[in-house]
DNA sequence: ATTGAAAGCTCCGCGGG
DNA sequence: CCCGCGGAGCTTTCAAT
């Protein structure tokens, strides 16, 4: 999965603005609109590009409060069951396998401390779930998208 | 901070995909593409919509390897100073405080183990750290944006 | 990769509810 | 205040070279 320097300043305009035009992001690259529009085609079938969304303020949408939650297992429960269970619930906003003594962590936004206790509860009543450690997020300092040319 | 329904069902088709004409997202829900251009400008304006962004598959860019961090700080550390000390980092995907033992939780992104390793060095070597706790992400089980009208 | 052309979109001001 | 209308200018998306 090779991207070349070109494809990677492309995704790089495309990050900072999924909304530039191809023209404009040609532009920066040194490429025609069609040639861009051509690249990004391909970045979206293979994957490498999944789409583009809007960046929404989690306060303004009423989801201000978050907290990451290290679920631990009964016995061995496999990744794929892990999402399978967690997957429902509409405050899980990202679920991963970790290492350390925690089987997953799951991370959890809700519109206030009321809300997120209930999401627990629901979460900690999985069938998977022998207990679970809460931390819960006071303020965000930092959330930034993955720069394109980092590596 | 309020939104009306319709700007949340504009917000929604935007995060759904962001590069929807004004027009689309008008048939959607009901209105002129003007109008909804007005209404996009002023949420961007109030800060609601903060932008939009390409989504990108982490692996195709090399940053397939990520970490949540637990860093503890010597003494007391304003929030802000600690943002001050990791923003330069560019492998720290974001930062928070958070309640519990730790000042802080870093989410490193970095191209592999031995790049993680070298900005987990970077970030120990902060004045402010004392000692951080690392949990190192095996897989990414899920990955979502967060619902505009699930409020 | 570039050109040219048709279709579609954006973005401005204007008038009406 | 917010909406829809209309026109100028630009972008997208083909095709062909």
């Amino acid at each position: 999965m090779h991207m070349n320097p070109l494809d990677q300043r492309i995704v790089s305009c495309l990050v900072a603005n999924a909304r530039s035009s191809y023209a404009e992001v040609g532009k920066v690259v040194g490429l025609s609109a069609p040639a861009v529009k051509r690249r990004v085609d391909r970045l979206l079938d293979r994957g490498v590009l999944r789409g583009f969304t809007a960046v929404v303020d989690p306060e303004a949408l009423g989801w201000g409060t978050e907290a990451f939650v290290e679920v631990h297992c009964r016995g061995n429960v496999s990744p794929s069951r892990i999402r399978a269970r967690v997957e429902p619930l509409p405050e899980v906003v990202a679920a991963y396998t970790v290492t350390g003594a925690a089987d997953a962590i799951v991370h959890l936004r809700a519109a206030d401390i009321h809300q997120l206790e209930t999401a627990l509860e629901r979460l900690r009543g999985l069938d998977i779930v022998d207990r679970t450690v809460s931390t819960v997020v006071l303020s965000r300092l930092l959330d930034r998208p993955p720069a394109a040319g980092g590596g």
